[in-house]
RNA sequence: GGGCGGUUAGCUCAGCGGUAGAGCAUCGUGUUGACAUCGCGAGGGUCACAGGUUCAAUCCCUGUACCGCCCA
């Protein structure tokens, strides 16, 4: 027996742990076409937040799905090492339980405290995931720093160093003072801050002249190497070419034409400074300019590229000074020394690292670098091919503009938690990239002709490094294994539009590079999470929802089919607790709809053939299902969660408890052929129902199936995915259950607007009924009375009873009589509305068919429709007032 | 500055050449037999604005306004 009411809490984890122990999450390569789905790989550090819920519950819904239509379903689980958010958990933990430093500790002990964080804690997001419902495959849980995956880095490192498409570059690269590390350019994201633009004055060399230039960034001005003026700039065109003496440091530099300067902004002219800015480093390239650096890795002030006179004195002061009080120190020297012009109040865009949240500091350094140009052009290929698509279809526009234009990627870091870069270097600097140690030996032994010792890199790799390569390296590659080729290329990639660049473009260059096929065909890019008022969620806004809280609250289907029901294309989803409490309802509709069925013997028919279903009642119902199921099954093909949802739901509510439970209602409990074959109908649509629902309500759904019967114990997972089958004339059980379908509704109607009392029977009388009709009255008088609130319903020939409401249905007028009941003014009120919102109509069409352009040009059909939808309004018209005629008097 | 998306009922959104829809909210009404986490019913929209194409525009095109996002 069913309980009174669902409880969540109580099944959901029982009957995980039952899919789990039938293996029922278990890729299965016995014959089926597998169907491969990599799950975007969480943070170890993570917890599962609403974009996770989003993200993980369309994938599943997916996999399930097709695991139901007896695809070998393959969701591969695993998490990410996520180096910095990684490292700063563990640094955080060392500093509060024994007050140390990674520095103090030292690598080794320091990564093996981040293994021992990772083997304590590292689990909670798949903990989460499984809370879920999340069908993952979890005997093939990976993690980017295992050894197999390690290998997999290793092997493209070396393989893309040895094509040269890896490589050491000096150049500018975006350094992140507080991680002490460099970053990659889609690490940094632009802030705005209210700041100040300085003009400072720089005499020019052998005049008593200035050239003033605006900045933002004061304290850089001791690296300057150049005064950039724009070419067609006729203010400074005189001074092109001369040179200007760099306040403080004395420098002398050349003021030089450059259509970087915009003259617009500020006076026009601008300093240059190569090492700490990535316009001018360009700049100094064009020019052949020094580029001495001037602040150092932490952000502070380094003298050690400077030639400084020896008066420099304030300039020497300043060494090792942070950037921030150089700042003030130099505006204060400037102004004493009546160089400062004026200070401008000044918004504009710092770059910050997108982790640390500190403005980044542009600095020149040596670093791994990826030709990602030389990557991207067969993932561009790729796409524009179609061998991958974008759904929706847009974002491929997002992914060709970053992908023509990418940037070289910058891919060391300067952090301990990560992949060690495979680069040993000699005792003259020469670089050995080489699989393992004994390999780079060799090497080394090779070129010097004897041993020599060697240093390997300390660097670690960007993190996204391993992530690239994760629909291949999870499937056992480098190794040729049976999975990689069965599994690769995936089929279907799900993530937000947040990652393309990040990860989607990475996978695609390296797949294709390494594996000559795109690493999926289709990428499915939902939007974001949000909040009910759409704004982003945020720990400082307050308004994040933890999933877990909704799961404890309503239970994970009713979160699940929620998310469902908001995922339409091209959409942020708006979620609040609201909305999940809405579909918790359903979730308790078809509980109660099961529970009903129980109650009256309805119990699963395997031998049922809806094809042989004879009763109207049942056809209909079916040729219902039928429809339901074909809509569904496209909905998910297109990925339109949210018409799968409603398809499934409108059913379930209206189609099933609404109507045909209701119209079944009476027959039901009874014995007979015919409630045999009611209850099998039953049964066996309820069953079309739960295994349509399970992808997105996984749980009640299950426990539904296994508690009724439906199937062994933890099955309805692997159930065959319903089918459209055969059903006897459906079309004509469709017109005549639509008809009764459509009297009860403007009985109803009628009733309610006349505020008759549902205690209050009354005779429903035919006028004009053919005698289709009235044959059809005569089958459905039980349901009609029971759901119309009638006493009988026949044919009306003679005259009107007095007091009588009058409806139109189709060819009929449906008459209610009501003497005493109703106030006959209001009934007549009604009927000239009605009658006159038909003449609306009939105008409207009528004025269409007058036209004679339209008649002449729109499809034939069209024309003959708007034929009988004329005809339709003007019979229902003089109807409607036959009808108000009849009452006149 | 460049690009993308949005603007439809009070709210959240669907529809995308010819009848404007759903859920929630609102209002009315109803209860001992699946379900008040419910039933039945009702009201509510010149589909942002201006042009254009078309026999016909919420839908296609152009422009404007406002909102959001991405890139510089």
């Amino acid at each position: 027996m069913l309980s009174k009411s669902f409880n969540p809490a109580e099944v959901e984890p029982a009957l995980y742990a039952g899919w789990e122990a039938v293996g029922a999450f278990g890729a299965d390569a016995a014959a089926a076409r597998p169907f491969t789905i990599m799950i975007p790989p969480p943070n170890v550090t993570g917890s599962l937040h609403m974009g996770h819920a989003l993200t993980m519950t369309l994938q599943d819904v997916l996999i399930r799905w097709r695991r139901m239509q007896g695809r070998d379903a393959l969701w591969q689980p695993g998490t990410d090492h996520a180096g910095i958010a990684t490292q700063m958990v563990v640094e955080r933990l060392l500093a509060r339980t024994s007050n140390q430093t990674r520095q103090e500790i030292g690598r080794e002990a320091f990564l093996e405290r981040v293994w021992q964080w990772k083997a304590s804690s590292g689990g909670a997001i798949t903990e989460q995931l499984r809370r879920l419902g999340a069908s993952l495959d979890w005997a093939r849980e990976r993690f980017t720093m295992d050894e197999g995956l390690s290998d997999a880095v290793r092997e493209v490192f070396v393989t893309l160093h040895r094509e040269g498409l890896i490589y050491r570059d000096r150049r500018l690269v975006n350094w992140d003072p507080k991680f002490q590390s460099a970053i990659s350019d889609l690490e940094v994201e632009a802030r705005e801050v209210r700041g100040s633009l300085w003009h400072v004055r720089y005499p020019i060399e052998g005049t008593d002249e200035f050239i003033t230039v605006a900045t933002t960034r004061p304290e850089t001005m001791l690296g300057d190497t150049a005064v950039a003026v724009h070419p067609d700039d006729e203010r400074y065109r005189r001074l092109v070419g001369r040179h200007a003496i760099l306040p403080l440091t004395g420098r002398r530099i050349p003021v030089v034409a450059d259509s970087y300067s915009d003259p617009e902004k500020g006076t026009g002219a601008v300093k240059i400074t190569p090492a700490h800015d990535f316009n001018d480093f360009a700049v100094g390239q064009r020019h052949g300019l020094p580029m001495p650096s001037v602040l150092d890795r932490e952000g502070r002030v380094t003298l050690a590229d400077l030639d400084l006179p020896p008066t420099a004195d304030f300039v020497r002061s300043l060494a090792g000074q942070d950037r921030v009080e150089a700042r003030k120190a130099i505006v204060a020297e400037l102004e004493r020394l009546g160089l400062l012009d004026r200070i401008e109040p000044h918004t504009h865009q710092v770059p910050h690292g997108d982790r640390s949240g500190v403005p980044i500091e542009p600095l020149l350094t040596t670093q791994w670098y990826c030709n990602a140009a030389e990557l991207a052009r067969p993932a561009i290929a790729a796409v524009e091919a179609g061998d991958t698509a974008f759904v929706p279809r847009q974002w491929e526009n997002t992914f060709f503009a970053w992908m023509r234009d990418i940037q070289p990627w910058c891919i060391s870091r300067q952090l301990w938690w990560g992949h060690r870069i495979p680069a040993w270097y000699g005792p003259d600097g020469h670089v050995f990239v080489e699989r393992t140690e004994a390999e780079a030996q060799a090497a080394a032994r090779a070129h010097y002709g004897r041993d020599e010792p060697l240093e390997r890199d300390p660097d670690v790799l960007d993190t996204w490094f391993s992530s690239a390569l994760w629909p291949f390296s999870t499937l056992g590659w480098p190794q040729d294994t049976p999975e990689l080729a069965r599994y690769y290329p995936g089929d279907v990639l799900v993530t937000g539009h947040d990652i393309i660049f990040f990860w989607v473009a990475r996978m695609m260059m390296m797949g294709l590079h390494f594996r000559k096929r795109v690493p999926f065909r289709t990428v499915y890019i939902h939007g974001l999470v949000r909040d009910e008022r759409g704004q982003k969620m945020s720990k400082s806004k307050g308004n994040v929802i933890d999933p877990l809280d909704l799961i404890d609250t309503y239970g994970t289907d009713a979160l699940r089919f929620t998310v469902c029901a908001l995922t339409g294309p091209g959409r942020d989803i708006k979620l609040g607790a609201a909305g999940v409490e809405g579909n918790r309802r359903f979730v308790t509709k078809l509980w109660n709809a099961a529970r009903f069925c129980e109650m009256n013997g309805i119990v699963p028919a395997p031998d049922f053939d809806p094809a042989a279903a004879r009763s109207p009642l049942c056809r209909w119902l079916l040729d219902a299902a039928n429809r339901m199921v074909t809509e569904a099954d496209a909905a998910l093909e297109a990925f339109r969660f949210d018409d799968y949802a409603a398809a499934a739901y409108r059913f379930t509510w209206h189609s099933f408890c609404d109507w045909f439970l209701e119209f079944a209602k009476p027959v039901l409990g009874t014995a007979g052929p015919d409630a045999a074959e009611l209850r099998a109908t039953a049964a066996h649509v309820l069953g079309v129902i739960l295994r349509v629902l399970h992808p997105a309500m996984p749980f009640v759904t299950e426990h539904l199936w296994d508690e009724m019967g439906y199937g062994a114990p933890c099955s309805l997972i692997r159930a065959p995915w319903p089918q459209p089958g055969p059903v006897a004339d459906p079309g004509a059980v469709r017109e005549e259950l639509d008809w009764v379908v459509r009297l009860i509704g403007a009985v109803r109607g009628v009733r309610s607007e006349m505020q008759i009392a549902p205690a209050v029977l009354t005779p429903i009388l035919l006028r004009d009924a053919t005698p289709e009709t009235t044959g059809r009255a005569a089958r459905w008088a039980e349901s009609i009375h029971r759901m119309a609130r009638a006493s009988s319903v026949e044919p009306l020939d003679g005259p009107l009873p007095p007091g009588s409401a009058q409806i139109v249905v189709d060819e009929a007028t449906v008459v209610l009589p009501l003497a005493g009941v109703i106030d006959l003014g209001a009934e007549r009120a009604r009927l000239f509305k009605e009658r006159a919102k038909a003449l609306a109509e009939a105008e409207k069409v009528l004025r269409k068919l007058g036209n004679a352009e339209f008649v002449a040009k729109a499809r034939p059909e069209v024309v003959e429709e708007n034929r009988s939808r004329l005809a339709a309004f003007q019979d229902d018209a003089a109807r409607i007032e036959a009808a108000i005629s009849r009452i006149a008097s």
